[in-house]
DNA sequence: CGGGATCCTCACAGATACTG
DNA sequence: CAGTATCTGTGAGGATCCCG
């Protein structure tokens, strides 16, 4: 990740950059969920992108991964109580996003 | 842009994405910046990316572009009003950038 | 079902040079 | 000073195949 000291919002940014991120947080929110099941809500990826930010995510200690001695094979993925503390900063976006969509409807689009 | 109808988590990354728009949005909280002074407030990006990022932030209703009749030519950046109500996601991000270099620190590094 | 290994590509960011 | 126009590269992300 390689965070260094620079400004806080870029260390969000270098943290929940990625395409699915915001995402996958987002969704983890409601709880832990499988790796299909995740892919399905967060847009359908490829599993290697999916696998990817996942990845990343746990190495910055946001997401938990826990893997099920089962047939078939079963992951499950949360968010780690600190991944949680994200839950601001998922929500002012959701928020936000709602604002956008309404006003491209009353403004020209 | 093209935003659709999708989740609004996902809106808001399509708005706010791209490497330096969360900078530009955040520095502009404060305040109607010139051209090259935003340039260095965000981290010193080529001219043409940061043009870029602050052209789609105009289309976008984000951003106020005022043109100076003057010499040397002046071009000042401000966020709309409806910009603004971008804060509550930055602040969010700003506040979680700081809580995750503090975790650096006391967690292993 | 989850995901590692490979290969690919294309969007986006940087560098450079020129203009009003 | 604030752009525009090209040209170039880099790497995040997609497609595919294979494996436990």
């Amino acid at each position: 990740m390689t965070v260094g000291r620079k400004c806080p919002v870029e260390t969000t940014v270098d943290v929940t950059g990625g395409k699915w991120k915001p995402m996958i947080i987002y969704r983890l929110l409601d709880g832990p969920r499988r790796f299909g099941e995740l892919r399905r809500l967060v847009g359908d990826p490829s599993q290697r992108s999916l696998t990817m930010q996942l990845r990343e995510l746990e190495a910055d200690g946001i997401v938990a991964r826990e893997v099920f001695a089962e047939v078939p094979p079963r992951v499950e993925y949360s968010l780690t109580p600190f991944g949680q503390t994200l839950a601001p900063v998922l929500m002012a976006m959701r928020d936000w996003g709602v604002a956008f969509q309404e006003r491209r409807l009353s403004t020209k689009g």
